[in-house]
RNA sequence: GCGAGAGUGGCGGAAUGGCAGACGCGCAAGAUUUAGGAUCUUGUGGGUAACCGUGGGGGUUCAAGUCCCCCCUCUCGCACCA
């Protein structure tokens, strides 16, 4: 009896169904092999949004494909749930941000329901409820212990319109706006002299960029990223003593990575925020200049003064250095490009081997002395346009006492050894990385378990105290300063150690402090004794497949290996990398339109006229603008909601897999949508036109007897090697859908053939195995129709826990060959032999060719190449 | 400037060095339908043709979208890191 598809019913149908029966409840399972399948968490900003339709399917696919594989698939979900959007609700709307959270999870989490998602609900975690940040607390109080997260003072990025610190990562560039701007808000990122906690994650420094080695399953762009962030680099510390010391500095210590042109060094530059500069300066008549040049630039926000493009300066400081190697007195500046907090906020300048120090002499008129000659011997030392910055092999040092003659790497070595026996300094290795400063002046986050006491200082709450709980009395002023600072009774607090009065810290924690380890959580997510139980950490990690936007190459990335390697260290897991494989999936965008009158206009309120669109409101031309990443603000948004509700999560998955390969940008194509849904009616009319044939048969996979069979049973087989194929290397969903497309419309011209009636017991078996391989195939991409058109097919059991096909070999192979036949390499014609055939056969048979024998003219091949069952090619 | 990636029909995109353009969209014709829509079938790189076609130019090869060299354009990331 055929059924019209009814998706809205189908999909409702089977999602409670997978819920009522627990079948994605997963448990460590000793006897098949195990795989960890994450994608990111979201933030539950209030709805889904088509980006995460994206990253969820193509999680969705990859768990159900390993389920049907053979693994026992760990599939979770949560909710990095602190933030500042909640807390901004409270500010405009008067909501608590828990309220706020919670309901917008609760909406969440129904969306993500109605696209049919294999999710293990009960490890659902998240990161704003006690029961999860308690042991981020705890986690941050053994960090302490280690030394690994401590307070300095130090200057600071700050968002004035977040109203807090940022780590360095969280600044980002940013277009037509002069400085770094604030990764969440955009406003332009100012600096400040306050004291705050950090990670010490430069310890893990070296680890981190090593670990990169490791990594070979991820895309070279993010690590290049990632060793990019990191920044090592290797040179040597030296000292350049003080001409006239004083008792408080005698030496300047600079760092290089060339230490083979010191001989050239004619200069130093110092950082204007070091703290050398007023204790060289004192008591000098250059002091007032000096002191006016370091408030002019330190005015200035650290991207806008270090931007590359920008003008050198700086001002004299009437001190002088000794060079070491050349004994010369060499005068002392301050620079503004020189950066106090890499290397040792001082460097040695040598004009004729250094673009910046060229610049900067040339400015100034310091002499540039050439120390490095280049392998033509054609540098002349007065007539230099640029430095020459040769590294390695390329040049010979010249100028350069004894030194003279060595090659550039050999000078690097043999001046690095000097410096250390002379006691002068020693060779180090520098990272561009820096802590990570981790409180934020917020309220909705993870509250730091610290205390400072009158009497003992700065003192731990004690483990058993956790979780130190966030306050409720706190008034959202939208007013500057940490919030906690406002509650009563959080504020105040006893000191365990003396007993007296404390204050509690009222700082709360980044919020990727939380996403840092969620995927160790979920291993053991309800354990009450410790942040994860090592045991359920070792069964599950690593993660086998990581899956979430390129946004996080550094920040989220870095983080959660950094972390990783932390709880490793304290015992609670074995692996050294979180993430095995890594797919970053690209952006979901949209064509924008333009009114004049409306600027962005909704597609909706646009209509069309003789071809043209036209705005609805003004009839002004629209103009179609750039595809770009769906926005509000540019309205070009396509919604999850609306698109099941009229073709279905079924159709919603199918295209946003299809339509593009994961990592590349999606553009999206309501008539693409389109297109994926007609496929499914296909399928589904297909399915109940064949119900009847093979109702009363069982399926088969033996050898096949007759033509029909045999096409039936090779299309099958060839597309069950197919998606395989492109399942297995580097999840090519949209060519995997692709050759579903094609099986189905194969088996459509193959129904047209040869009519349904009249067909044997074994050709109907056959159709049979076809439709039930189909929908085994079907099942990961699109659930809800296989696990329907499964069961009315006479199956009792879910289709997702069914095995994947395996396709036998025998059936792919034809039994004739399209041999393409090339003159010089080029298709002339083509024959058709059986299978089997040989070389020889197959050339002869390609001689006698018509068509050949026109392109030959008569004359004879010099050459004959062959290649089995692909062409021949004759060259003449 | 440095790093990563990309450039193929009207569009999204396919092609272990071996028939360029799979699959889908769009378009065209036909069938069905009172009409529209929906559905189905067929066709669809350019050129009347010989032929020409994967950003441009060289090269390797019997054979190049694919490998090598040079150049151009675009996207993303980092940008004075001594």
């Amino acid at each position: 009896m055929a059924q019209t598809y009814d998706h809205q019913a189908v999909e409702s149908k089977w999602q409670s169904h997978w819920e009522q029966t627990g079948l994605f409840q997963i448990k460590e399972d000793a006897t098949t092999p195990k795989y960890y399948c994450l994608e990111m968490f979201p933030y539950p900003s209030g709805r889904i949004h088509m980006g995460h339709v994206r990253v969820y399917a193509i999680g969705d696919v990859v768990a159900r494909y390993k389920t049907m594989r053979g693994f026992h698939v760990l599939h979770p979900m949560g909710w990095d749930a602190f933030g500042l959007p909640a807390e901004n609700a409270a500010i405009e709307k008067g909501v608590h941000p828990n309220v706020w959270t919670q309901e917008n999870v609760a909406y969440m989490k129904q969306q993500l329901r109605r696209m049919g998602l294999s999710y293990d609900w009960d490890r659902e975690v998240n990161t704003s409820q006690p029961d999860y940040y308690r042991w981020s607390q705890w986690i941050f109080l053994k960090m302490v212990d280690r030394g690994l997260a401590y307070r300095k003072r130090s200057a600071v990025n700050w968002c004035p319109s977040c109203e807090t610190v940022l780590a360095n990562e969280q600044v980002l560039a940013h277009e037509g706006k002069d400085g770094g701007v604030c990764w969440r808000c955009e406003s332009v990122v100012i600096q400040k002299e306050l004291e705050q906690w950090f990670f010490r994650i430069t310890q893990y420094a070296q680890e981190l960029l090593d670990g990169c080695d490791q990594l070979t399953s991820w895309p070279a762009r993010v690590l290049a990223m990632q060793r990019h962030w990191i920044g090592r680099s290797e040179g040597v510390e030296i000292d350049f003593p003080v001409v006239d010391a004083r008792e408080d500095v005698t030496a300047i210590r600079i760092f290089t990575t060339r230490p083979d042109t010191i001989h050239g060094a004619t200069f130093m530059s110092l950082a204007p925020e070091s703290p050398l500069v007023e204790q060289l300066i004192a008591g000098r008549p250059e002091a007032d200049a000096v002191r006016q040049f370091v408030a002019r630039v330190s005015r200035l926000d650290k991207a806008t003064r270090t931007a590359a493009d920008r003008e050198k300066e700086g001002v004299f400081t009437g001190a002088y250095a000794i060079n070491p190697f050349t004994q010369e007195h060499i005068p002392i500046w301050v620079a503004n490009f020189v950066l106090y907090e890499y290397g040792t906020g001082a460097i040695m300048a040598v004009p004729a081997h250094d673009q910046r120090d060229f610049e900067f002499a040339n400015q100034y008129t310091i002499p540039i002395r050439l120390v490095i000659q280049n392998p033509e011997g054609t540098l002349v030392p007065d007539a230099l346009e640029a430095a020459y910055e040769a590294q390695v092999e390329a040049g010979a040092l010249v100028n350069s006492g004894t030194f003279s003659g060595r090659s550039v790497s050999d000078g690097k070595q043999a001046i690095g050894e000097h410096v250390e026996t002379q006691g002068w300094g020693k060779r180090t290795v520098n990272f561009r990385l820096r802590d990570w400063g981790m409180a934020r002046q917020r309220y909705w986050g993870t509250p730091i378990p610290m205390l400072y006491c009158d009497q003992c200082g700065i003192v731990s709450v004690p483990e058993d105290q956790l979780p130190v709980l966030l306050p409720e009395d706190v008034p959202f002023t939208g007013k500057g300063g940490s919030p906690l600072k406002d509650s009563p009774s959080f504020a105040k607090v006893t000191c365990p150690t003396c007993g007296g009065t404390a204050r509690r810290e009222s700082d709360t924690m980044d919020t990727f402090v939380d996403s840092s380890w969620y995927f160790l959580r979920y291993c053991s997510p309800k354990d009450t004794q410790q942040p994860v139980n090592p045991d359920a950490a070792k069964h599950w990690m690593a993660v086998d497949q990581y899956v979430g936007g390129i946004e996080h190459a550094v920040l989220h990335l870095l983080y959660a290996r950094f972390f990783t390697k932390v709880l490793r260290d304290l015992g609670l897991t074995t692996v050294d990398e979180p993430f095995v494989h890594l797919l970053t999936q690209g952006m979901v965008t949209k064509e924008t339109y333009w009114c004049e009158e409306h600027r962005w206009v909704l597609p909706s309120d646009t209509k069309k006229v003789d071809g043209q669109r036209l705005c609805t409101q003004c009839e002004r031309v629209i103009v179609i603008g750039r595809t770009e990443k769906m926005s509000k603000s540019k309205k070009n948004i396509a919604s999850p909601e609306e698109l099941c509700d009229r073709y279905g999560a079924d159709t919603a998955r199918l295209f946003s897999l299809f339509a593009a390969p994961p990592e590349k940008d999606l553009e999206w194509s309501d008539t693409g949508v389109e297109g994926c849904s007609r496929f499914l009616h296909r399928v589904w009319r297909l399915v109940q036109e064949q119900r009847a044939v093979f109702e009363e048969v069982q399926s088969t996979s033996g050898s096949a007897s007759t033509a029909l069979l045999v096409a039936v049973q090779r299309a099958t087989h060839q597309t069950i090697q197919k998606v395989t194929h492109d399942l297995d290397r580097d999840f090519q969903f949209n060519t995997a859908i692709a050759s579903l497309m094609e099986l189905v419309n194969q088996l459509y011209k193959l129904m047209k053939d040869s009519p349904l009636e009249g067909l044997s017991v074994d050709e109907r078996a056959g159709w049979r195995s076809a439709i039930e391989c189909l929908l085994l195939l079907l099942g990961p991409f699109a659930p809800h129709i296989a696990e329907e058109l499964w069961e009315m097919t006479g199956h009792a059991t879910s289709i997702a826990r069914q095995p994947w096909p395996v396709f036998n070999p025998d059936l792919v192979v034809s039994d004739e060959w399209t041999i393409p036949i090339q003159v010089n390499g080029k298709l002339r014609s083509k024959i058709i032999v059986q299978a089997g055939t040989t070389k020889d056969q197959i050339i002869a048979t390609a001689q006698g060719d018509d068509k050949l024998q026109e392109w030959l003219q008569g004359k004879t091949a010099r050459k004959v190449i062959y290649v089995e069952q692909k062409m021949v090619n004759f060259v003449i």
